[in-house]
Formats: structure tokens, C-alpha cells, sequence
RNA sequence: GCGUGCGUAGUUCAAUGGAUAGAAUAUCAGAUUUCGGCUCUGAGGGUUGAAGGUUCGAGUCCUUCCGUGCGCACCA
């Protein structure tokens, strides 16, 4: 363990240092040795053991040289006299559990009452910017970029919790062939339609351009493969089918059009101009829908053109290569890749030129220490590449660039197919869940006293809560099933449960406010015995730095979702368990309240780190 | 073929190299004169894909094999 990390440990974790000192000491006068501190593994105490944290000593029996229930014993007898938190011990195998002290728990407890900012961390003064949701301007978002947008939101956050620094920036893809297709489609069959003259989002309607191009030009390649294959019979059907594809004539068309706009031939850009204007519109209602945001937008229009000087500036540098025929390369082999192409032989842009440029942009906009990109794992390769390929142009932030890869999102039915038609919308899904939110809270009679305002509200809350959750509680690495049966469900591992914890807490604290029952710090501090239960949410609540720290470290909302579900879950034991107001201890009742209190502070600040809203009622 | 991920209860997912591999769901059985029943408690359910190896200790690290996804364009 770093001397870095041992102070940022100082500051989150209070409970525990005092420990770890004092084993690290015990060590060091029983058996002469300085232990790293690193090798100190104090973990939560299982439920069915009795103590809070549990040393492992296995670490230190070699150079202790006996037993480890000795070793133990020995630590476990030095803690008790050197380290006043502790109240007592059990040994269990090689397991020493300690016991801290109530009154511990109790000013746990009131020290995280009285920090105003508990879960901030101090500045880090290292920038990083998070890239993510990269649409096409060709098609609406579908629930594969849910997945990215709320990744990239929630890590976001959380790195700003962490202490960096952020920029959320987007890039949007919005030249290329792609668009091309869509304004062709529409130029052909499109009738001079709008959104506003059919009533449809504009992303939508030049989506449905997009699929009008494909059918006739798949009708196209069919009628077109038959004169192919007489005139080359020896050619085999694969290849054929890879020169029809790039020969029919919507296809031709449709690069005649890509070339006219890099032209700037004014028709064509009019037109572009128009249709992505429209598609901005409607992507503008889905971001605000999504509640993500960005503090930065790149558009590929502008960008395309950068890296051709970065790459000739490696060539002349002798990084990069240049082949006979005058394309551009580098060599990648000793880094256990290939030779990659950055450059044509007539000199334009490849797919990976611009990203050079674009992460040159990017620090001259931000001179960002991190880089992260939140884009699907089927671009891993990429990524290798632009690391390495800016690590030996020397970039500065070019050990900083992280690749936030994802798994695709996949449906019961199979993968998600535009062709087969099987493509979840974003739109509509989101549409659907409040829906349903709408429908089960309304049954429930939940929203009685609401004003109708105040129900949309909250069915649009409960809705995106579930879906963010649903989408965020999976390890961001792996791939996820999306079942829309359990991604709508309310109870167990999900948004709404938290939502309802938290629901309940607000009642309470509501409730002791109401009766003037007062639970600042002076109110319940001499409360030296607490129950289990209230013991294990202080000791979770404790653990709220250190967990935001390792979700920024791994860039990984999916373990602050864990972590506010258990939250949740004991709170709702502690709940059932123990009653607040009818405690008569008005010590006791008011720790509980302030417990409840904190609960439910932790919960909202938790939620909200994932994009998540929750309500005061429901 | 090469490269690179991933294989854990019926299902969907957890598990800084640490105790008897945990949740949720579904199934079954219970709880509530109590602050909000979208709640709580309990039961059954596992050869962690297979085989070796490292380690005091392996779901986790290494090797091989099997299954599966993705990537291997002068496309983006």
C-alpha cells in the first residue's frame, strides 16, 4: 500500500486504521517484522459470527512461525489492551473476529450526521473525461444505448464523488454512409415529409428513411445477383454477393452522395443539414427523457478531418510507416497485435485517423489526466490500437485512457437484430415502463392525495428507476439478458424497493419532525447498547467513502448498486424489527430516527450517483 | 485459423486469493393490536464447464481441453 492510498484511507475510513495500526504494531514487537499494510485484510464479520470485523491472520503465521489460532490470540490480547474500539474477541480457525465497542458505533454514527459533505471526497485534481453514447444520426437510440448513456452518466457522477475532476463530452456520428442512405431514401420516396406533417419524433422518421434504403436495396441486390452469377459463373457465392453489394445502384447512389457532401455541394448539405436537425430534435427528447446530459458535444462532421496531421507527424518521426503504395501504418507486432492501417494510399481518413484527432481535441479542450470511453466490447481492438498508438506518439493522458467496454444487451428471444425487426427503442420502451408504473402504483392506491402532476411525477420516477437499475446492477463488462417481465419488476433486487426504503424512511423522519422529536447528535449519544441490526447499517453506512472509491477505481456502477441494495435491505429488517416511535427510551428513539435519517440520506445520494431519483412518498 | 472476452442454484445475477460459494426470482411454509404489506422470517435448490498445477487456502491465479460470444476491410 502506497503512502498515497494509506492517507486517502485515513480520511474515509475511521474505523478502521486504528486497527490496522495497532495489528501492524502488535507485529512488529511480538515478531520484529513491518508488516505492509496492504497485507492487512480486516473484512465485514459474517452474520453467523459474533463480531463486526474479522481479522485473517493466515497472512502473518509464516512469520509469526506457530499456529494461527495462537497468532490469533496473541493480536486478539494486544488489540484488547492497545486499542480501546475493541471490546472483545473470538477466534474461529484462523479467523480472529473483534467486537467494537457500542459507543463506537454510536459516534460512527454522529460523525456521519454532522458531515455535511459525507461521500465527497477532496479534490483529486486529476480531470478525466467521460465519453459516451456516440450515436448515429441515422436511427433512433435503442436499448443498447441505454445501456451506454446510463453508464456513462453514473460513472460520471461517481468519479466526480470520487474527487476527479469531470467533462462528460459526446461524439456524434453524424456524417458517413450511413446518413447518406437516409437522405437518399428520402430524396427518393420522401414526399417532402417532416415530423411535424406525420407527428413523429424526427430521429424516428429518419430512421425509418434508413430502413426504407435497405429493403429496396436488398430487393435490389437480388435482382441484380442473377446476372452477376452468369457473368462470373466460377466465382464463388460469397464473393459475388460482396460485389453486388457494392454495385447496385441505390449503393453507388448513395457514396455519389457521400462524396457530393464532402464536397459541399450546397443541395446535399442543405438536406443533410435538415435531417439531422430533425434527428437532434428528437435525440434532445431522449436525453432529457434518459436524464443524462453532456458538458461537451463533438460532431464527426467537424472532427473527421483530424489526425491526418498526428499521423503525419508520427511518420515524420519515424513511429509510423509508410508502404509503396503510400498508405500509412503502423506496426503493432511486438505489442502483440498487427500492422494497422491509419492513413490510405490516396491519402484519407480511415475509421481510427479521427479518433487520433479527436483525443488531441480533447486535451486541448480539457487537458484531462483519464480518458475514458464508454463503447460497446465489440470495439476492444480499436481501443488497444488508440492506446497504443498514442502511448508511442508520447501523449501525455495516453496511459490514462480507459476503455469502459460493455457487453450488449441481449433479449429472450435472442439477440437484438435491426433487420429481424427485433430492436428495442429507447423511446418506446420508456414509454411502456411508466405505463406500467402508472398502471400498478395507481391500483395500489399509492398516489391517493396526489395532485395528477405530482403521480406523473412519480410513475416516471418508479419507471426510470427500475430500467436504470435493471440496466446498471449487471457488471458492465459481461453481457445481460434484458427480460422486460423482471425489468419492470418492484419487488426483491430492485429500483422500486430501494425507492420504497426510502419512501418509508422519509415517512419517519416526516413523522419525528412533526412531533418536534429532536435526533442531532446530543440527543442520543449517551446510547452505549445497540441492537444488531442498527449496528449493521452504521458499519454500512461507514463503508459509503470506501465505496465510492472502488466503483470510480473500476469504473463500475454495478457495485453501488450492490452496495445501496443492501442498504436497503437491512434498513427494511431494522424496519420490521424495531419499532421507532414506540421505543421509550427517548435516547434510543432518537438514534433511531437519526439512523432512519442517514439511511435514508445514503440511500438518495447512492441512487442519485446512478442517475437514480427518489421519492419523498409513494 | 489467429486474437480476445465469457461459462456459478431451474432462471437472472453477486462474491479486494479467505470461513459452510451468496442474493433475487420461481416454488413451498410462516409473520403483522407496531412508524407505509411494492414489507419481514424460514425451507428446499450447487461436482462454480472438465482435468491438472501454484497456495496454509482457488469460483477467483497458471496450463490444457470443451462450449459460447465478439473482433480480425485501404468499412465505420
Amino acid at each position: 500500500m502506497s503512502d498515497n492510498f494509506l492517507s486517502s484511507y485515513k480520511k474515509i475510513m475511521n474505523l478502521e486504521l486504528p486497527i490496522i495500526e495497532s495489528v501492524i504494531n502488535c507485529l512488529k514487537q511480538h515478531f520484529q517484522t513491518d508488516i505492509n499494510a496492504q497485507k492487512i485484510s480486516l473484512q465485514a464479520t459474517p452474520r453467523e459470527f459474533e463480531g463486526e470485523l474479522t481479522l485473517v491472520v493466515f497472512p502473518f503465521v509464516k512469520i509469526a512461525k506457530c499456529k494461527p489460532e495462537e497468532l490469533a490470540q496473541k493480536i486478539g490480547d494486544f488489540l484488547l489492551e492497545n486499542c480501546p474500539m475493541i471490546s472483545k474477541f473470538n477466534i474461529v480457525k484462523g479467523f480472529l473476529n473483534l467486537s467494537i465497542s457500542p459507543k463506537i458505533w454510536t459516534k460512527t454514527l454522529m460523525q456521519i450526521a454532522e458531515n455535511q459533505d459525507f461521500g465527497q471526497a477532496t479534490p483529486k485534481n486529476i480531470k478525466v473525461m467521460v465519453e459516451y453514447s456516440s450515436p448515429n444520426t441515422n436511427k433512433p437510440l435503442h436499448l443498447g444505448h441505454l445501456r451506454n448513456n446510463f453508464l456513462g452518466f453514473s460513472v460520471s457522477n461517481i468519479l466526480q464523488k470520487a474527487g476527479f475532476e469531470v467533462m462528460k463530452s459526446n461524439i456524434v456520428n453524424d456524417r458517413g454512409i450511413h446518413i447518406c442512405k437516409s437522405m437518399l431514401a428520402y430524396k427518393k420516396f420522401g414526399k417532402n415529409e417532416t415530423p411535424q406533417s406525420v407527428g413523429k419524433k424526427g430521429d424516428h422518421l429518419v430512421g425509418d428513411y434508413y430502413v426504407i434504403f435497405d429493403k429496396a436495396y436488398k430487393q435490389e441486390i437480388q435482382e441484380l445477383l442473377p446476372t452477376y452469377q452468369r457473368e462470373f459463373p466460377n466465382e464463388e457465392l460469397e464473393k459475388l454477393m460482396e460485389k453486388v453489394e457494392k454495385n447496385t445502384p441505390l449503393m453507388l447512389e448513395a457514396q455519389e452522395m457521400l462524396r457530393k457532401w464532402e464536397q459541399n455541394d450546397p443541395e446535399t448539405i442543405e438536406l443533410w443539414k435538415k435531417m439531422n436537425g430533425w434527428v437532434y430534435e428528437g435525440f434532445a427528447q431522449t436525453y432529457q427523457q434518459m436524464g443524462v446530459s453532456f458538458d461537451k458535444i463533438y460532431y464527426e462532421s467537424e472532427t473527421y478531418l483530424l489526425g491526418k496531421k498526428t499521423v503525419e507527424q508520427g511518420l515524420k518521426d519515424g513511429i509510423f510507416f509508410k508502404k509503396e503504395n503510400q498508405s500509412v501504418w503502423v506496426d503493432l507486432t511486438n505489442d502483440g497485435l498487427d500492422q494497422k492501417l491509419l492513413l490510405r494510399s490516396d491519402g484519407t481518413s480511415v475509421y481510427i485517423t479521427q479518433d487520433l484527432g479527436l483525443a488531441d481535441l480533447k486535451f486541448q479542450d480539457f487537458p484531462m489526466q483519464q480518458s475514458v470511453y464508454v463503447v460497446g466490447n465489440e470495439q476492444d481492438y480499436h481501443f488497444k490500437v488508440l492506446k497504443l498508438v498514442m502511448q508511442k506518439l508520447g501523449r501525455s493522458y495516453a496511459n490514462g485512457i480507459f476503455h469502459l467496454s460493455y457487453g450488449m444487451v441481449e433479449l429472450p428471444s435472442g439477440k437484438m437484430k435491426s433487420r429481424e425487426g427485433t430492436v428495442v427503442d429507447a423511446d418506446d420502451l420508456m414509454a411502456e415502463m411508466i405505463d406500467i408504473a402508472r398502471q400498478r402504483t395507481f391500483e395500489l392506491g399509492k398516489t391517493d392525495g396526489f395532485s395528477a402532476e405530482d403521480s406523473e411525477k412519480l410513475y416516471k420516477m418508479l419507471a426510470l428507476g427500475a430500467l436504470k437499475y435493471y440496466l446498471l446492477k449487471v457488471d458492465p463488462q459481461k453481457k445481460m439478458m434484458f427480460n422486460p417481465e423482471d425489468s419492470i419488476d418492484f419487488q426483491g433486487d430492485t429500483g422500486v424497493y430501494v425507492q420504497f426504503a426510502h419512501a418509508k424512511i422519509a415517512a419517519i423522519v416526516r413523522r419525528a419532525e412533526m412531533l418536534e422529536i429532536p435526533y442531532d447528535s446530543n440527543a442520543f449519544e449517551n446510547v452505549n447498547s445497540l441492537a444488531n441490526v442498527e449496528i449493521e447499517i452504521i458499519r454500512h453506512l461507514a463503508n459509503f467513502p470506501e465505496r465510492i472509491e472502488t466503483a470510480a477505481s473500476r469504473y463500475d456502477p454495478s457495485s453501488l448498486v450492490a452496495y445501496v441494495y443492501e442498504l436497503a435491505k437491512i434498513y427494511s429488517r431494522f424496519y420490521a424489527e424495531l419499532s421507532v416511535f414506540q421505543e421509550e427510551n427517548v435516547a434510543k428513539r432518537s438514534l433511531r430516527i437519526a439512523l432512519s435519517k442517514q439511511a435514508g440520506r445514503v440511500i438518495a445520494l447512492s441512487m442519485n450517483l446512478l442517475g437514480i431519483d427518489v421519492p419523498e412518498k409513494m
